[in-house]
RNA sequence: GCGGGAAUGGCGGAAUUGGUAGACGCGCUGGUCUCAAACACCAGUGAUUUCACGAUCGUGCGGGUUCAACUCCCGCUUCCCGCACCA
């Protein structure tokens, strides 16, 4: 209905269609991407006469490595998707793009000079090939580059907006800075709710009024969305740059594996946590999986609670009126808290411990320091702890209770100090069993208090002055009335989220487009937008330690200084999906226009690893984003699908060790001579032995000792032994039986003359070839386990585990290699799932399999592995299904000689019925993502189709529609041999008709207490009464009666008959 | 420890609201074609048992609900992913 395409569209016609019996990908696959680009079949517009679909994939970053089969598995279901809904009748947004700012262009820019743009640009020129050798329908011309200025021009536009704002918590949205600073004229920040660092005063109108412009620019930045700060970051010297959380995975950098330190640096943040709650709420309104919802939820981590302040005890070494904070969130325990914990680093601790215990205070905390995250983490049930010496007030009760430290309190979340309650918190329990600190019980209904703590809400407090006799529920509110009622508390929330860190000592990023003048920072004029990355010496921290842009010359604004750290990789991935809905815009980042037709992403799909990065901080800018009324929606993604990842089947070759030859002389040679020289010794169990030999004979005074020609010394010395003790030698090479390794006769030939021989010392004389040996891996099970070392073999010299000889003596790995073959004359291979990584030779590339099978088996058979979220092994093995089904498709459109066979008849009703069961099945498996088993169900219609040897078009046609988003290559070609000259893309999906799956007949099972015991052809339409009379009338039915009448028919209509007995 | 997901033939995986378990494909076995091989085509292929008809068992384990359970409920085991001293 929506198909105006043609009507407008001049197609080029110099293509002509193969008409041949011969299914051949390799010469219809280039010549359609060949149309389909000079056609512009894939360009998308704005236009409001169809409905819009956008369908996003996650874009890459284009490493050096190219795609491995892994990648393209969801932008193949996301392709299918997006020709489906355009064969639907939907205008479809189906771009793709690059992340290309990163660390692995810098890195290797660090270690060639090259510059990262040229390598960025090699890396993502292979990227496009690849892609385009699957045949997506990805509108190109939308293509875009983070790295590109005339893009970072609009995430650096952002970033300023940011820097403008703050967030309203009255509001519950980011406002402009200029009203806050209206506010703080008129009337200070008194009445202001908004989110602001912790450590900010409260100011009168006068107090700001008073204050230097300098001065109101520093206070300004506590409020604004993006600002610079100290902050303790996750300082990677090996990479010389700051990470994210998320980068740093146990205590080493994610990427690398490089250790990862803490450092005080000052660095631009944002101000995330002022979304929180809202990242938090938002969750629930959209579609996405509930694991990465759980993760995110996670991440943000919050906390309904209360703070609670403690005054010292007196005697305690501190200022008048110091108080410690805690924050709980079971203040109802708050009667049970017989001590308090600080973390080591907590400012107080030096402060009020005592001097006696100053030394072991002092003693513990640089004790504490100096453990890396690892050992903290290693070390989770060790108790560790000290006593500082003084003593805080419980406010409720005004009892006395002592104040430790101990590393298990974090620095880092709530206040740095607990409540230690150890009658209902495990941690607080296991200290205080520790440290022999008494534990009190807080309700009835708690049990085994001196088995483990019990953190139950059952029950009525006891020992709980204000609340005895309460529940949780009355509790929880009376004690938040009090806090508040005597200021020593309140209700609070607190949120595991912590700002962001976003600045990056790093050259290839987006600048930041500020400046610093007296150490204040300042934005850049928005007319100098982009602020273009500046040309740099080398890649380097300056000697200063300033980052690379230290190093540009004349990198001023206006004679001051710029920032000179570059924003991190999730900056410009953050709002990519608005930019492709106007991507050659340079007025804005995105036109009205194009907004409010495309309005968000449809449905978002890529990897699960990217839960709390990526698909957190766009959230953010995106709320923020929509706060300002720059973009329709709060959220950007409705729905999102995670594609499971491909495993890599790795494959193993085993070379044997020494110990192998010395068993396989005893296991296939020397058995034989037992009878004549009676049965060998074999020297201790330990066949590397130095100083006895590997084998000797009773009734001969021959020895045989095994090893490799490359072990002189340790021949000599065996020499020199056996010499000693009158025994004849016979050193046997390793790399000799290696040569022979198939043929053990020749190796039973020398030893039987050596055995005959009177020579003292016998040596074969033949230089041997081989230097290692392989075994086959079938035979491996023979030996022990010790005998060979196991060796990543690349895949894509082993078909079905079995080593391409041919191709394996070509690589260097098996230069000077012999291989013992099994009996059937192959040499076989063990294989393991892996991840897929060049290091472990399992990476396959798309390329080859596009090659050898065609895109469109390639893309079916990703599908066909298997639903699309699930994570699964890359077999090749079953590809040849998919590529027999394709040649089956296409043997329907001809007859044996090769002509077009293609009619105009009338189907029969059984063409029909496989027609529209196929149209039914597909159609409902596409809307629930069911790609995999949609390949089956085109496999058997085709088969039904051949075995009614049907070739009409009226059902050929309908199947090549449908087949197009799966295969649209040989789609291309068959619309075009059914006789159209537009698109396959731009006909209309097929609807199925009921009618023509309703058959006169259906055979129904007929079970008898619930167990199948025949069957039985009946009318569709039969009554229940038919079904129970014709099922009981059946003899292998009555003998299961027994004579007995049947207690009672279940008849389900176009089911099943079950009769109870 | 917490959260999420999974477990079905030799393998990848199907199975609608509970209704013929193993669709489809790979692999394997047998056959046709061929001098032969490959390709192609045809047939078979969960296990045990039976000459055969058939029977018994069978969806990680143990219970339960039901005429009927891969599917629902209760209790476990194992594996994968994420988080992890979060007060």
């Amino acid at each position: 209905m929506f198909n105006t395409r043609n009507s407008f569209t001049i197609y080029h016609s110099s293509f002509t269609t193969i008409k041949s019996l011969e299914y051949r990908p390799s010469e219809i696959e280039p010549k359609w991407r060949r149309w389909w680009q000079e056609n512009q079949v894939y360009k998308v517009e704005t236009r409001a006469d169809k409905p819009k679909y956008y369908i996003l994939d996650m874009f890459p970053y284009p490493s050096g490595a190219g795609l491995h089969v892994g990648h393209p598995l969801g932008y193949i279901a996301s392709d299918i998707m997006a020709r489906y809904k355009r064969l639907c009748g939907f205008n479809v947004l189906h771009p793709m793009g690059y992340d290309s700012f990163g660390l692995p262009a810098e890195q290797y820019a660090i270690q060639t000079g090259t510059h990262p743009a040229v390598t960025t640009e090699q890396n993502i020129n292979r990227y496009r090939e690849q892609l385009e050798n699957i045949g997506f329908s990805f509108d190109w011309s939308r293509e875009l580059r983070t790295s590109d200025p005339g893009y970072y021009k609009w995430t650096q536009w952002i970033f300023m907006q940011l820097f403008n704002h703050y967030y309203d918590l009255e509001a519950d949205k980011a406002l402009p800075i200029s009203s806050l600073v209206a506010r703080f004229e008129k009337s200070g920040n008194v009445g202001v709710k908004a989110a602001c660092d912790d450590d900010t005063p409260v100011i009168s109108p006068g107090d700001w009024n008073q204050m230097t412009e300098r001065e109101r620019q520093l206070f300004l930045l506590k409020y604004r969305l993006t600002y610079p700060g100290e902050a303790f970051v996750n300082w990677c010297p090996a990479l010389g740059s700051v990470l994210s959380n998320d980068e740093v995975k146990e205590g080493v950098s994610e990427r690398g594996g490089h250790p990862v330190e803490r450092k005080l640096m000052n660095q631009w943040n944002m101000r995330i946590t002022a979304y929180a709650n809202r990242l938090l709420s938002g969750l629930d309104t959209i579609d996405w999986p509930e694991s990465i919802k759980d993760q995110q939820r996670n991440w943000i981590g919050k906390s309904v609670g209360a703070a609670v302040k403690f005054a010292l005890a007196e005697g305690t070494n501190s200022p008048e009126g110091t108080t410690i904070e805690v924050f709980t969130t079971r203040i109802d325990t708050i009667y049970g808290a017989t001590f308090m914990v600080l973390a080591p680093e907590h400012e107080l601790v030096n402060v009020i411990k005592s001097e006696e215990q100053a030394a072991e205070v002092d003693g513990y905390v640089r004790w504490a320091a100096a453990r890396s995250e690892i050992e903290r983490m290693a070390e989770t049930k060790k108790v560790t702890g000290k006593f500082t010496g003084a003593y805080a007030i419980n406010p409720f009760n005004q009892e006395r209770i002592p104040i430790w430290i101990a590393d298990y309190v974090l620095a880092g979340y709530g206040t740095g100090a607990v409540m230690a309650v150890p009658s209902g918190d495990q941690r607080d329990w296991q200290f205080a069993k520790h440290f022999d600190l008494p534990i009190v019980p807080i309700s009835d209904a708690q049990k085994d208090l001196d088995q483990a703590a019990d953190p139950t809400k059952e029950g009525r407090y006891i020992n709980s002055r204000l609340i005895n006799g309460m529940s949780y529920e009355e509790a929880v509110p009376a004690l938040i009335k009090w806090l508040e009622l005597h200021n020593v508390g309140k209700g609070k929330t607190q949120y595991k989220l912590r700002n962001a860190v976003f600045s990056r000592q790093r050259y290839w990023g987006e600048p930041v487009p500020a400046y610093w003048k007296d150490g204040v920072p300042y934005l850049i004029d928005e007319k100098e937008l982009p602020l273009v990355l500046p040309k740099i010496d080398k890649y380097l921290p300056t000697e200063s330690g300033e980052p690379p842009l230290g190093r540009a010359e004349n990198w001023k604004y206006k004679g001051s200084e710029y920032e000179l750290s570059t924003m991190p990789g999730w900056a410009g991935s953050s709002w990519y999906f608005y930019r492709y809905m106007d991507p050659n815009n340079s007025n804005t980042f995105c036109s009205k226009e194009a907004l409010g037709y495309w309005q968000d992403v449809d449905f978002y799909i890529g990897g699960s690893e990217h839960a709390v990065g990526h698909l957190l901080y766009s959230r953010f800018w995106n709320q923020f984003m929509f706060d300002i009324g720059l973009v329709p929606h709060a959220e950007f993604a409705k729905k999102l699908v995670n594609q499971g990842m491909i495993g890599g089947r790795s494959n193993f070759v085993f070379r044997a060790k020494e110990r192998f030859f010395e068993q396989f002389l005893q296991k296939a040679i020397l058995i034989p001579f037992f009878k004549e020289f009676g049965p060998n010794v074999i020297s201790s169990g330990n066949y590397e032995e130095d100083y006895t030999y590997d084998f000797t004979f009773d009734k001969s005074d021959l020895v045989i000792e095994v090893t490799s020609i490359e072990r002189q010394e340790k021949i000599e010395r065996i020499k020199e032994n056996s010499a000693k003790e009158g025994k004849r030698l016979l050193v046997l090479f390793t790399e000799t039986l290696a040569d022979h390794i198939n043929e053990p006769n020749k190796i039973a030939d020398l030893i039987a003359r050596a055995m005959e021989s009177l020579e003292e010392l016998i040596v074969p004389v033949d230089k041997p070839v081989s230097r290692q040996l392989f075994v086959s891996h079938d035979l491996i099970c023979d030996y022990i386990a010790d005998s060979f070392t196991a060796l990543h073999v690349d895949v894509n010299i082993v078909e079905a585990d079995v080593l391409k000889l041919e191709n394996a003596r070509e690589l260097p790995m098996f230069e000077k290699a012999n291989f013992k073959l099994n009996n059937d004359g192959k040499f076989t291979c063990s294989h393991e799932l892996e991840k897929m990584s060049k290091s472990k030779f399992n990476v396959v590339n798309p390329d080859d399999m596009v090659a050898e099978h065609g895109a469109d088996c390639f893309r079916m058979f990703e599908m066909f592995l298997g639903p699309i979220t699930d994570a699964k092994p890359w077999n090749t093995q079953g590809i040849s299904g998919v590529s027999g089904f394709l040649k089956k498709f296409w043997g329907l459109f001809f007859d044996k000689n090769g002509n077009l066979a293609v009619s105009k008849d009338e189907p029969n009703a059984d063409e029909l019925r496989a027609l529209h069961q196929c149209i039914k099945k597909v159609t409902e498996d596409l809307e629930r993502m069911g790609m995999n088993t949609c390949v089956s169900h085109f496999m058997i219609a085709t088969n039904e189709l051949r075995k009614l040897n049907c070739s009409k078009q009226s059902v050929l046609e309908p199947l090549v529609i449908m087949l197009a988003p799966f295969g649209p290559h040989i789609a291309e070609e068959l619309w075009h041999i059914l006789g159209h000259e537009n698109s396959v893309c731009d006909a209309s999906w097929p609807s199925h008709n009921e009618e023509y799956l309703k058959s006169d007949t259906k055979e129904y099972p007929i079970q008898v207490n619930g167990k199948l015991r025949g069957t039985v052809e009946l009318p569709s339409d039969v009554t229940a009464a038919d079904a129970e009379a014709a099922a009981l009338g059946l003899d292998q039915i009555q003998k299961w009666l027994e004579g007995k009448a049947p207690k009672k028919v279940i008849f389900v209509p176009g089911r099943m008959i079950n009769i109870v007995v």
